[in-house]
DNA sequence: CCATATATTAATACCAAGTCCTAAAACAGT
DNA sequence: ACTGTTTTAGGACTTGGTATTAATATATGG
């Protein structure tokens, strides 16, 4: 017994969480032990085995890129009467905030009503022009944010939206956004 | 040969690329036909079995993951004076803009301006209050975006910064951040 | 020092989801 | 009817395991 096996076993849990494509055969190695101890260990660990841990890093990941890239609009709207007001709904995960305190981050905020916003306009493409916003107070992990907007300004290619971010139906989030109907490939119409 | 084996194939790459965590027994069924014939067909597409698409799959998110995570930052901070000004690099992707037209969508550019003005802060925890800004013209797919941040207005606990965002030094993106140093965990200070 | 734990190794059977290879059917086109 | 493509079928072998049983070390308490 090179070391004992709690620090072993430390060891090894480490190593799979760092490196989750280790066989147990190359571990074995690595511990100099055989590969029966270090299934042992994995049992009282609770690390399942390779192909398992490979599958449920895809798996995880699978659904993340699937949302990121269906994620034309952040946040989940629920209702939208073109050109004229629009809610939608976004709850704050661990990759929105700060490690640090888990306020979520100020972008994510802007993001949601930006792209209601932007999807409330009636065109084939919108873009944002500028954009006045206040964080009224931090937005913490698991809440959810819904975002009311309004058109209050519409001009025939500019319009004026006021957006308002409630949690639990304190405002956290205020922004007025000027959007604009653009052309197919560019530039302002 | 219910359908022509063509249209088949076009069916298993489809089906595969867009749920690889099926087996061949499972599209054999699909497809009514045999373990075999999936078999071939894969082999003539170039299709690796499941196991490798799975491998594949944790392997490219592994690395995404990792870069993700550290990304505690939009844009890439090339140079920071603390609590004076600073400078990032943020290259637009293929997920950054909209698929319509490839122009960047602004919670983008947002964010790397908004995560440079917090990182500017020299705080443990520093949060935006409020922001005003301006998207001068739209930018594109493959377009590099450069942040310069300048404090203009500085207060014990309040900071006023200024981001200017460059594209081959032309304005793009202009805005003023209202930034403040926050408590360990959460409030104003 | 011996008995009893605890830890480690070994050995075997079995599984899923394949690969690789050979060979027999099924069917189509001419 | 013959040839060529497509589809099935079958068996041997592979990886990286599980599950189980049994033997052997090593340690610990009395």
């Amino acid at each position: 017994m090179r070391l004992p096996k709690k620090e072993r076993q430390r060891l090894i849990k480490k190593a799979f969480s760092d490196d989750p494509f280790i066989t147990d055969e190359e571990m074995a190695k690595r511990c100099g032990v055989s590969i029966q101890t270090i299934r042992l260990d994995r049992m009282e660990l609770g690390i399942p085995e390779l192909r398992e841990r490979i599958k449920h890093m895809a798996e995880n990941n699978f659904d993340r890129v699937r949302s990121l890239a269906l994620e034309e609009v952040i946040g989940e709207v629920i209702d939208i009467q073109l050109d004229h007001s629009g809610i939608s709904i976004f709850e704050i995960k661990k990759e929105h905030v700060f490690a640090r305190n888990r306020i979520a981050r100020g972008h994510y905020l802007f993001a949601q009503a930006n792209s209601l916003a932007v999807a409330i306009v009636d065109a084939e493409v919108a873009l944002t022009a500028s954009a006045g916003i206040r964080f009224v107070r931090p937005v913490r992990l698991g809440e959810k944010c819904i975002a009311y907007a309004q058109v209050f300004n519409k001009q025939s290619s500019r319009l004026q939206i006021n957006v308002q971010t409630k949690v639990n139906g304190e405002i956290v989030f205020q922004g007025v956004f000027d959007v604009y109907r653009a052309e197919e490939d560019g530039w302002v119409k």
